[in-house]
RNA sequence: GCGGGCAUAGCUCAGUGGUAGAGCAUCAGCUUCCCAAGCUGAGGGUCGCGGGUUCAAAUCCCGCUGUCCGCUCCA
């Protein structure tokens, strides 16, 4: 990593910790690897990170008219799933499977190997033997890995008691297709919404919130017909990467990048990723954001049928050596009757997966500016200011009086009653004006309002704008009106 | 999982065997000043945790945990 950006990473964490956006979990008992708490500033970023989707994705869509880039009007609606659920969600959905290996690990050369593979596979060394054959080998026993944390339902420990904390809160989407579907009064195409934690046993949690172990996603699961599904993944593709800038990771650091079929899940007709290039990854490379993914029908038909597995062309049960579902599915029927067109079918799945602590990473580092303003001599100071986009920003007004006499702290502390009504605002009078400003500027709060000598003559209040530090004076009676209307 | 670095106040760090420090931040007061670093004062650390060596350990040794970098692995 370059020098410059680790350093700017460096002050970026720094910060998040000084001003109370995040801390170490755990910290006084010395911490635990790949876990985070979120501070008093930065609970309400991340809250509005989560309103903010919500409000855009599903309460606040119009499902009366087609919107842009859509085919067809669509329904949102949203639901909460527990976070255990039954063990067989998992089996048939492939992640246990898929997350739980027996492996090896060779000391010589640093090499991995999954233990049912090794007669299959190179020795890293000599290529012409397999794991365990050359001299100079040293494998370690068969040791069990396991992605997903291991809980047990009821106080007794008991091997038939095992259950999983979810690793995506997608499977409870797709668990519910069919409630919602006989309940929500919905039809084809719609989408399901949910945020929720999910936990994963990351090998090596790394770069500060990027890889945690319990983290938390937004994810939608957009179901609709086969022939219409290509088209949804578009628009989806472009919605969500608009959601994004619309929220101010404008620069040329985010893309969106189609993944190449080699790179695809074995279920995934089509997956692109909405990736960000944050300051502690090397010079040209992304992280995941979010993922956009054409799931087809797989998810429904695991859980009607059973535990896919390619096979050429095709998805079938994966059978065990007596010919069963080696993890068997649901056995409902979780397919669509279409009215319109008298016809029967498992819909696909368009699966639009976001992290929130990953976009709220991002928005930090973006946000992240050091400028220079004037001081009161005219001399360039620097400045730390956190440009966050005002519907995500965690305080949205500071209300100040310029000095804590003269009854200014009284109207100042009117104003912050009253604006404290609709937002989260903050009052403070302690300390000289300039150092209120660049707390607030730390922060990330895009208004403060400064009651002085001219209040107490006229009414009016200086409005002062976090990105330029102009101010304007403005009658204190329009605040809300004003306030409103820019943010 | 392997190898290497690091761990002292909220933050950044100094302190290499002999009484735990600085700057910033925080708090109280003064100042009444519209863009940080004016004045006075205060609080805050079993020096990551545990063990060992020593008359004496933040400092030396061992183990553990956390964290960073590089491998490895990977939704």
């Amino acid at each position: 990593m370059p020098d410059g950006k680790k350093k700017k990473m460096d002050k970026i964490v720094s910060l998040c910790k000084r001003r109370g956006f995040i801390f170490q979990s755990s910290e006084i008992y010395g911490g635990i690897g790949g876990f985070w708490d979120y501070g008093p500033l930065g609970v309400e970023l991340k809250r509005n990170i989560k309103d903010v989707w919500w409000r855009d994705m599903v309460t606040g869509h119009d499902d009366t008219s087609t919107p842009v880039g859509a085919a067809t009007p669509y329904e949102m609606v949203g639901i909460d799933a527990s976070i255990v659920m039954h063990p067989q969600v998992w089996k048939a959905s492939g992640h246990y499977d898929l997350f739980h290996d027996m492996l090896v690990d060779c000391r010589t050369c640093k090499a991995r190997f999954r233990a049912d593979q090794i007669p299959t596979s190179p020795c890293s060394r000599k290529p012409s033997k397999h794991p365990g054959e050359h001299t100079d080998c040293d494998l370690t026993e068969p040791r069990e890995f396991n992605l997903m944390f291991k809980t047990f339902i009821g106080a007794l420990i008991d091997p038939t008691a095992e259950a999983y904390l979810r690793p995506e809160t997608a499977q409870g989407i797709f668990v519910n297709f069919k409630n919602v579907l006989s309940t929500a009064r919905v039809k084809l195409p719609f989408g399901i919404a949910q945020i929720g934690k999910a936990f994963r046993n990351e090998i090596t949690p790394r770069n500060y919130t990027f890889r945690s172990r319990e983290f938390e996603q937004m994810e939608i699961e957009f179901f609709c017909s086969p022939d219409s599904s290509q088209g949804w993944y578009d628009y989806w593709c472009a919605r969500r990467f608009t959601w994004y800038t619309s929220l101010g990771l404008k620069s040329e650091r985010l893309r969106l990048r189609d993944h190449a079929a080699s790179e695809r899940a074995h279920y995934s007709c089509g997956t692109a990723d909405i990736e960000y290039a944050f300051p502690f990854l090397a010079e040209g490379e992304f992280g995941e954001l979010e993922g956009v993914s054409h799931r087809g029908d797989f998810d429904l038909r695991s859980h009607m049928e059973g535990k896919l597995v390619r096979d050429g062309d095709i998805l079938k049960v994966e059978l065990d050596e007596h010919g069963r579902a080696s993890h068997a599915g649901s056995g409902k029927d979780l397919s669509y009757f279409d009215d319109a067109t008298q016809t029967k079918f498992i819909p696909h799945v368009i699966e639009p997966s976001a992290g929130v602590d990953r976009a709220m990473l991002a928005f930090l580092c973006e946000a992240y500016t050091e400028d220079a303003i004037p001081d009161d001599k005219g001399v360039p100071q620097e400045r730390v200011v956190l440009k966050l986009h005002p519907r995500i920003a965690p305080v949205k007004v500071a209300v100040f009086p310029l000095i804590k006499k003269d009854g200014m702290p009284e109207i100042a502390g009117e104003i912050y009653r009253e604006l404290k009504l609709k937002w989260n605002v903050s009052y403070d009078q302690k300390g000289s004006i300039g150092r209120r400003y660049r707390r607030q500027d730390e922060s990330g709060t895009p208004f403060c309002i400064t009651v002085d000598h001219q209040t107490l003559i006229d009414g009016t209040v200086t409005l002062r704008d976090r990105n330029t530090t102009v101010q304007e004076r403005v009658n204190s009676a329009n605040l809300v009106s004003l306030i409103e209307e820019r943010l």
